[in-house]
DNA sequence: ACTTGATTTAAACGGTCGTTTAAATCATAT
DNA sequence: ATATGATTTAAACGACCGTTTAAATCAAGT
């Protein structure tokens, strides 16, 4: 049926892999556990990807690409014109990452994009490698819009914003089970809850001992 | 030496157990390895604590009681007089876990509890109902002192609170590799840094269709 | 029809895991 | 000293793991 030269045995195993890791943790999911849910070989893994590490990567890159993609396109359009509005770069980088639930297998990989800054895995890092580019940008987006903030403090923020969307990502099963009442919400809405925290942290004041305001000074006390 | 009943090996096995689930992930730690660094044999692990899983728990509990503890004090204190302010009711949050840095062992017991949130397993739930006291209390404390947001809108950014503070205690290798040059700072320094984030974002302004403005109204923008 | 390379298959390898068992050792009270 | 209960020990159990091998099967090009 399918005319293309690809495996798609190899899609198989990437979806099924996606599945497995995201409902069941990396570690406690076993290649054979994979397979059988893909309907192929045990030996079809290594034949494709190498090793167990290896899928996990290609698991990983194949969403994350796409999504970056697009946090920098976002970017872009938020920084065209001099410093970004906060809650502008804030959403390019939350909504591409949040926007994905939609997508098939929605919400194991986003479980999924989430664990990956807790688990202690040497790919961690190899992953980590791939989000440099992003950091340097949007650290930098922050620090051109929060001129009074040092360059430390910009950075710790950022990665305060990364952690309460990863957070989110990960525990919005648990969060959601709480709020068991309320009807399955727009993805949109989630976004925009989300942005109006991180865009009132980043623009909390300063360093009290240091240059704290500029011109609209402190908000908060 | 030791004249207590209490067997110091039971002691031993969970200092060693929190270094290596810590260091190496909670999957990735085998029995073995834990009683070889504890100097006790393989099956003490069974006869002191049952199974891996109740020894995990106990790592876990011995640890986030007192910090829970610790919370609900300064929480009371913060509210006694009224609605707290935001930063007291989220310093008395974060505080007393990002404290037991000090602590020995420290380091680990940080990142472990932070990969708590992230890790997909059943003994996940068991500890979160410790956690559902401390859940109510803060979101109680907090919709106090911003009545003007829904409840769930409070549910939310309190979850955000724990996100950025489970991230940072998880991740703080990973961000401080990038900060090489800056000397090791004080830990009551990135409390505060923190808390200004969580504050800022406490205290954003809410859903724009609904009533969004109290007396302070718009920080941002 | 035959060859060639890509893909899939069944079977096994060595290793590690959590758990269990039963005997040995220790501490303590009588 | 001896009995008793708590603790530690060595050894093994069955199960599952990631990986490898070599043969079988498939798909195309000639």
């Amino acid at each position: 049926m399918s005319s293309s030269q690809e495996s798609d045995t190899r899609e198989r195993l990437l979806d099924a892999a996606e599945k497995l890791f995201s409902a069941h943790g990396i570690g406690a999911t076993s290649l054979r556990a994979i397979t059988v849910e893909a309907g192929a070989n045990l030996a079809s893994i290594h034949y494709h990807f190498g090793s167990k590490d290896e899928l996990l990567l290609e698991v990983f890159s194949r969403r994350i690409t796409p999504v970056n993609s697009r946090r920098m396109e976002l970017l872009e359009i938020a920084t065209a014109n001099g410093p970004g509005e906060l809650d502008a770069i804030a959403r390019a980088f939350v909504s591409p990452a949040l926007h994905i639930l939609r997508s098939p297998g929605g919400r194991s990989i986003t479980q999924l994009m989430g664990r990956l800054y807790s688990e202690p895995l040497e790919i961690k890092f190899k992953l980590l490698k791939t989000f440099e580019p992003i950091v340097l940008h949007f650290t930098e987006a922050i620090g051109l819009t929060l001129p009074h903030l040092s360059q430390s403090e910009v950075f710790w923020r950022f990665h305060y914003m990364v952690g309460s969307m990863a957070f989110t990502m990960v525990s919005s099963d648990i969060v959601e089970s709480r709020l068991e009442g309320s009807v399955e919400e727009d993805v949109d809405e989630g976004i925009e809850r989300l942005v109006r925290f991180i865009s009132g942290g980043l623009s909390a004041p300063g360093k009290p001992d240091q240059q704290t305001r500029q011109e609209e000074g402190n908000c908060e006390k």
